[in-house]
RNA sequence: GUGCUUGUAGCUCAGUUGGUUAGAGCAUCGGAUUGUGGUUCCGAGGGUCGUGGGUUCGAAUCCCAUCAUGCACC
């Protein structure tokens, strides 16, 4: 425990801060896009932001220290729906919670498990009560509620959690968007109402983002983000999108409902997405982002460049030693030749995954660390247009 | 030297009583991946069936010779 953050905590009781706190440094005159910073009680995010993701407690093959030190994340993510099957709960608050456990100081979001029931899990039930599900790690049968998913991600500890919702597939018919919609919403009650009658396990407070969802109708999202804003959360997400919906539908849908959303409250478009859809989601007045594009295509070998996507694994690279990535603001990047690491993935050394993810992960950082700046700087749209340019572009 | 064995894709091997354009796994090459099962998925290229004859309408398959490999015995 650091000094700072006990000087935190004591500054919002002072200031009667209920939760985290959430400023606008400057809003973008050829955008809806905004610069900004929220205050948690394990330090400032700001955004916009891109949050990398720690499924079970760890992004995987990045240490602690170079994920702070190095790709600069300030917030990562974790998974209850992992977490609460392994290694469970006990140990979680035997050690202290997440933070704890992992030895990562800073902001932590989890999110609920409505996704990975839906995606992973290899059976699910939907009640009245909630899920029944199956684990897909040993196929034992679990039930989750949002009141039970409240209690879990009080026990992980993360200063952010999400509401229980459904996450639609894709396509999805109207009716079962509409009816999905409808358990979506009276979860998020009943999540409010748990929320609101327990506290936090470990000294600093947490705090719950409801999620809108419809799926691609314009009517329904309408009138999600409508009942969401009514709830006056310290933030707001948006889910079931890119699950396979052209871009063009997603983009649709997130202007329609970052136009309903309080605008003085972060804004989080969950699982997205490519750097392209970042910059554009940004450009609609999204603050938050998390993805597992950049590390798990890291683990394939997919680099995200300034100048366009590389494949390192290509014949191509094998005897270019030039550095990994002239630009890139990682060390890793002047520190190996593209050719040793196209080595390293021939190999299938472990490190191969670990550079790439260090490099993608900084990439990002550096995207959004940008996109921020240019905001400031008042030339955010053109930029991002020239950026989004070359994004396209495969070398 | 004699007897037996085996030669099919880069590697390890399938291939029916002789019957369309000879297959698989791995490797190679390329692609995919959006609130993460690091082990996933999809696609492509690649073969004078050791070589040379013969039989047959038709041979990876049957016959002969030859080369190579492995084993055993002199």
């Amino acid at each position: 425990m650091s000094t700072n953050l006990f000087k935190l905590r004591e500054l919002d009781l002072s200031l009667d801060t209920i939760f985290m706190k959430f400023s606008i440094q400057t809003t973008d005159k050829g955008s809806k896009a905004r610069a900004g910073r929220i205050i948690t009680d394990h330090g400032e995010i700001k955004t916009p932001i891109f949050m990398p993701v720690g499924t079970a407690g760890a992004v995987k093959a990045v240490h602690i220290p170079e994920l702070s030190n190095d790709t600069k994340a300030q917030i990562i993510l974790g998974n209850t729906y992992h977490l609460y099957l392994r290694p469970g709960l006990d140990i979680i608050k035997k050690a202290g919670g997440l933070h704890q456990f992992n030895g990562w100081n800073k902001p932590i979001l989890t999110d609920s498990g409505g996704y990975q029931v839906y995606s992973l899990a290899n059976t699910r039930k939907l009640t009245k009560e909630g899920v029944v599900f199956r684990s897909h790690i040993d196929g034992s049968k679990h039930q989750f509620t949002p009141e039970n998913v409240m209690d879990i991600q009080r026990i992980i500890g993360a200063d952010i959690i999400m509401a229980f919702d459904e996450c639609t597939p894709y396509p999805c018919e109207y009716d079962y968007a509409k009816n999905s919609l409808n358990i979506t919403h009276q979860w998020l009650d009943r999540c409010i109402a748990r929320f609101g009658s327990t506290e936090g396990m470990y000294g600093y407070k947490q705090n719950l983002f409801p999620i809108v969802q419809g799926s691609v109708y314009k009517d329904l999202r309408i009138k999600s983000a409508e009942y969401i804003a009514s709830k006056n959360a310290e933030g707001n997400a948006i889910g079931g999108l890119s699950v396979g919906e052209p871009h063009e539908m997603m983009y649709e849908m997130t202007d329609v409902v970052c136009n309903i959303l309080p605008e003085d409250k972060p804004r989080y478009l969950m699982g997205v997405g490519t750097p392209a859809n970042i910059l554009e989601s940004i450009a609609m007045g999204i603050d938050m982002f998390d993805c597992v594009m950049p590390t798990r295509n890291a683990r394939h070998g997919i680099l995200y460049t300034n100048r366009g996507i590389i494949n390192i694994k290509n014949e191509k690279w094998k005897d270019d030693f030039s550095a990994l990535d002239e630009d890139g603001t990682s060390y890793v990047d002047k520190q190996y030749t593209k050719a040793y690491l196209r080595h390293l993935f021939a190999a299938n050394e472990m490190l191969a995954g670990m550079i790439a993810s260090l490099h993608n992960l900084r990439f990002y950082l550096w995207l959004v660390e940008n996109a921020r700046q240019h905001i400031i700087d008042d030339d955010f749209y053109s930029w991002k247009n020239n950026m989004v340019k070359q994004f396209s572009e495969r070398l």
